[in-house]
DNA sequence: GCCAACGTTGGC
DNA sequence: GCCAACGTTGGC
């Protein structure tokens, strides 16, 4: 069992829409960036653990946790010109972006992009390295308990 | 809105 | 293959 941080942008669907949707479930789409794609296609397994990240909002953090729901399959948005992640370079014939299904399993309390950064055993967490701007990266054993520890007490 | 950092594009 | 220009991400 691996596990995962993956960023969504709460305007376009935040924890709260994820955990309202049916089974609450929803399909990962707009990912385009191959690193991000082969994450999804090789190394995550169904049963995964994410942790839900809201990115570009006023408070940036972990706000939910989440499971991997599915095997992956193309992501449809790549074929829909109007979509906003449509790629007028994709063919159905050989799709080049993969999505899976994340299912939404609960809020938390919003851990701030802040406290992650003050955290001293959070300073290799990939998702804080300067510069970092991979949608999904994989989350150490060691960075998940702890995490999961900090979810559990009270924020600041 | 600003800007640092990174990825992609395309000329050569 | 190099690298400058440009576009995107994402925090502030």
């Amino acid at each position: 069992m691996a596990y995962w941080l993956m960023k969504s942008e709460p305007s376009d669907c935040s924890i709260d829409d994820a955990l309202a949707a049916p089974n609450a479930t929803v399909p990962w789409t707009g990912v385009r960036n191959h690193q991000a794609r082969n994450f999804l296609r090789d190394a995550m397994r169904v049963d995964d653990g994410v942790l839900f990240y809201h990115s570009s909002c006023p408070q940036p953090g972990i706000a939910g946790l989440a499971r991997i729901a599915s095997e992956c399959r193309p992501d449809p948005t790549q074929f829909d010109p109007a979509s906003p992640w449509y790629d007028p370079t994709a063919r159905p014939q050989s799709p080049r972006w993969l999505l899976r299904d994340v299912q939404a399993l609960r809020r938390t309390r919003l851990l701030s992009l802040a406290e992650l950064r003050a955290h001293p055993g959070l300073a290799d967490l990939l998702v804080l390295r300067r510069g970092n701007r991979l949608s999904i990266t994989p989350v150490s054993d060691a960075h998940w308990q702890l995490i999961g520890a900090l979810l559990a007490q009270p924020g600041r």
